[in-house]
DNA sequence: TTCAGGAATGACAGCGCTGTCATTAATTGA
DNA sequence: TCAATTAATGACAGCGCTGTCATTCCTGAA
């Protein structure tokens, strides 16, 4: 604990003290400096930066932290980093949380509930402000020690459940709906889904279902659906929408589960020479670059995730204290007509 | 500070002296129950286990972490979470800390280097065991910080440098230079170049400097040359190559800066009627998913990306003291020959 | 000249935990 | 049976900082 007391000269970080010391105040007049709080005079604020500039003092924000029990941090818990979806939903905490002075620490489910508690539990131990996680499949756990914590927190993507403080996100039923409403007034009729593993991903499951009862509604039924067992990708995509037209079903639109199983649907009709919309409907969600850099640009639906990063970190920012009852902030989405379906 | 002393019964949180009297032992005894160090009797462990678990008592890591001078806490500093290519790093750098017990910590630079400075300085508040940053290129107060901190230091990605403590990565020059050897090797004579703002992401220029440097070893130059100036993606790299060969420069073989802008690429050739390889050869660099989705696979290199990150942090976790002398880890990489190039 | 009132600074305790060094109880070998 | 271990537990101080509540020093009005 006390290393570098009696032992070699291993010169132990500077401290607050040393500052003090050096520019002839007190700690806490240093301190006020640091943090900028305070009536200070021009002359002790120069003297004090000086020495801090000497020094190359660091100030210790754990102990800062302890100290004034205000971390300035906010815990995200997502189910991955890797899909470009949450990717820029940090960015847009990252946008909202900097200016306010907070610090987002990011923790990762793999799309595992228990992994979530893991998480939520490691985050909550370094006494965040605020946070943030996606959707509203916690386990019994988790959700009490959210309640325990009493911080505010926002359940992010999806509105179509009561959160726990604030929900950010735009309504996945009611997008499937939409799409079905689009791709019938489009005139197609033989619809086909291919998607992929919606345990994990809830939100996927959400659009099926808008998406099937839209059609139940019209006497419609779904002529071809497939669905992977693993998370969505490209290669998926495209192998799963050729698995589906080897059977002999001839959907004339199909809708997939996102965007990287569409691009990939995409892809196989390059390779086996047909044409989308022309021969064969493809339809997405999200509005990723990618979709819209294809050849003929992918239709989907642009689910604004930037902004619903943005809008959940303001939200929790701009009232540190948990609100006697819930909100719903909807983000909503638009369709992209796009030249695929 | 000390809220909720006299004040209405706005209960605290329980900490570490609730569950030690609520189990009837020491607050030592429980912090050693949960840390499971040094020796304990089932008996007591028991009780204290039942006591957390009563109080829902959650460890404060500020505290534990001030009062032990060990945040295990890992900084990470990338360019970009957004990026595919920083998130995989990001994967590998969790697999490697997790099991280990630390906890990554991200800050974001957007390619800046005074925003790389800002996200060290602010970690380096938060006491981490290391740091890990992308590159070589920092400013001199980010390196001066990272000299007086004597914490470890992984910079990743790229080995063309000497580092502070350890590089982890791969050779992007030589990279370059294999580039062209293959191409060479497949017969392709005259080349172009597709690529990005290279001022923030030098790794690219790294690799067209070795792509044609070897090309001058052959007494070859490039026959076109584009650069965009923002970051690279498919729309980019798709219009770049469209405007190339607007041009009527008629390169044989196309290498782009990265597998966005190559994907891109294909893409305008499929608009344009182009067959590539056939018509023009296309060649990216990373390896993405995408490009193996693609009809014709991509021909590219593969850049071990999550490898990176796991052997950084690896490396970091195995030596909490940083050693005398530096230390390179070479990640490698691989030609994917495809079927564009 | 006196004193209210603000500006500038400081003393002190304590945030919640853990390292260090006892201390006590239980166990063992001779 | 008793010293010598070993196993459990605890007292205490302190990590580096900040909130609270003084205290000191001016300035200017009365």
């Amino acid at each position: 604990m006390s290393a570098g007391r009696d032992a070699p000269p291993q010169r132990a970080l500077p401290v607050l003290a040393d500052v003090a010391r050096l520019s002839g105040v007190s700690e806490i007049t240093v301190s006020r400096v640091i943090r900028n709080k305070g009536p200070i005079s021009d002359k002790t604020r120069e003297r004090v930066l000086h020495a801090v500039a000497e020094t190359g003092y660091v100030p210790n924000r754990l102990a800062g932290a302890l100290a004034s029990a205000d971390s300035m941090l906010v815990g995200v818990v997502l189910p991955s980093v890797t899909n470009i979806v949450f990717a820029d939903v940090l960015r847009g905490i990252h946008e909202a949380l900097a200016p306010a002075g907070y610090q987002p620490v990011v923790g990762v489910t793999g799309y595992d509930a228990d992994e979530e508690e893991r998480a939520v539990r490691s985050l909550l131990a370094w006494q965040p402000a605020a946070i943030i996680l996606a959707g509203f499949e916690h386990t019994e756990a988790t959700r009490r020690m959210l309640a325990a914590s009493r911080i505010r927190v926002a359940e992010i993507m999806d509105i179509d459940a009561t959160p726990i403080d604030v929900a950010v996100g735009l309504s996945h039923r009611s997008a499937g709906r939409d799409i079905a409403r689009y791709l019938l007034s489009r005139g197609y009729r033989r619809f086909g889904y291919v998607g992929h593993d919606w345990d994990s991903d809830h939100r996927a499951r959400l659009r099926f279902e808008g998406l099937t009862e839209e059609l139940a509604a019209q006497g419609l039924a779904l002529v071809a659906e497939r669905r992977i067992a693993g998370p969505s990708s490209t290669l998926a995509g495209r192998e799963t929408l050729a698995g589906v037209l080897a059977t002999g079903e001839r959907p004339d639109v199909v809708v997939f589960s996102n965007d990287d199983m569409a691009v990939g649907g995409y892809f196989h009709c390059l390779a086996a020479g047909l044409v989308p919309r022309h021969d064969i409907g493809l339809f997405g969600f999200n509005g990723l670059e990618i979709g819209a850099a294809l050849p003929l640009r992918l239709s989907t639906v642009r689910s604004n995730r930037f902004l619903i990063g943005k809008l959940a970190a303001e939200a929790l920012v701009a009232r540190p204290d948990r609100p006697a009852d819930t909100a719903i902030i909807n983000t909503g989405y638009e369709i992209e007509a796009g030249e695929t379906a």
